[in-house]
DNA sequence: AAATGATGTGAGCGATAGCTCATATTTGTC
DNA sequence: GACAAATATGAGCTATCGCTCACATCATTT
């Protein structure tokens, strides 16, 4: 009975496999969807065994997780940098240069990240998707709190859920389903959404 | 061969068994998922034979995609005549209100509403989820023009953008993953949301 | 070069999915 | 009540899925 060979690459070469398992996974899920995306068709296309795919991860939803991590920790480590960045700023600087770091964000790997939204059913382990938006709420909850003299809100709870919200689902939305809005007038959206935020935000 | 027998209720008998397998659909989908809804379980749950379930439906994407238009028909239904209602009032006025509404909207079936937007791929035929959002954005859109005189935006496209989805996000995040938010402020939160799109569209 | 562990392989197992079809039952018509 | 059309039934087919395991190959240590 295997005790629990799974998911300790030690050598180059498994280390190989992984990332293309990885790769392999990302590129199923963006062609064929979630449903469509069995286990083997992953390993084939990555050029590995089915066997070698269950040496690394114990199911499909491990293999899935395993892609979300990636691709959120790739998105939220700029976001995270862009807000100690701007950690000192104004509200109006702090906020312009949050939206365009968001834009950029969701540009890591838009099919991607429609697919990971999209198709992926957030159950069990695959729930983590959410995780990116509490930490998200937590920075600007605190950045809001720093700047509280700047601001004028009656709850910076809702104020910060409308934040991050707001921000999130307007850059997701443009990236994924707007290519044209970006393409044409990607300017106009940052100054207006940073408009919506700042004009929500401000002191009378 | 078959010609095509599917989806003509024609008695009563059958009405019924048609509307038992739409809520059977919603009640699976809501307990155990996308994947985990299959056919038979769904026909079992509707006490309802799975040769009568595909009578009705060619497959199981006709019968989801049924619940879908179903319940995003009684959303819209809501925020058509809303928007009749205000068509002639001020900005203020009927911002207030259709935030209010489409808060109700949600309200609708949460748990439902959920699982459509969470569970369910958007594949083939089950891309109609966004159609919603078109729609929403020509009525929205259409408003806007007709109060140009009240509102202060450089681009009407962009402005209905960001109208609908910001509000669209906001209320659908509240209801779904912040019903805390809803339960103790459900007021702020209506009276912050109004601020957020009327600060951002008035005149100065 | 022998031995040992790490890594890779793929035929195939059990389970279950979506779905069909021959048959049974109900309903409406005369 | 006889007959046809509409509706309902569910055993079971095929396909495919996730996954295992007995074995081969490669890398490392001695």
């Amino acid at each position: 009975m295997r005790t629990r060979p799974r998911k300790i690459p030690g050598q180059k070469r498994s280390r190989v496999t992984v990332a293309a398992l990885l790769e392999a996974t990302a590129r199923v899920l963006v062609k064929d969807g979630y449903e469509a995306a069995s286990t083997n068709k992953i390993a084939n296309t990555a050029g590995v065994s089915i066997g070698s795919l269950y040496q690394y991860f114990p199911n499909k939803e491990a293999l899935v997780a395993a892609v979300i991590d990636r691709h959120t920790e790739e998105m939220m480590e700029l976001v995270r940098e862009a807000l100690v960045k701007v950690a000192q700023q104004p509200v109006e600087v702090a906020v312009r240069e949050l939206v365009s770091i968001m834009i950029d964000a969701h540009r890591v790997d838009p099919p991607l990240h429609r697919a990971l939204v999209q198709q992926v059913p957030r159950v069990g382990r695959l729930e983590s998707i959410e995780a990116i938006d509490r930490e998200a709420y937590a920075l600007v909850r605190a950045y809001l709190e720093a700047h509280c003299g700047e601001v004028n809100v009656p709850d910076l709870d809702v104020a910060s859920f409308i934040c991050v919200a707001a921000v999130e689902s307007l850059t997701h939305s443009a990236v994924i389903t707007r290519p044209d809005v970006l393409e044409d007038k990607a300017s106009v959206l940052i100054d207006e959404v940073t408009r919506l935020v700042v004009s929500y935000l401000r002191k009378t």
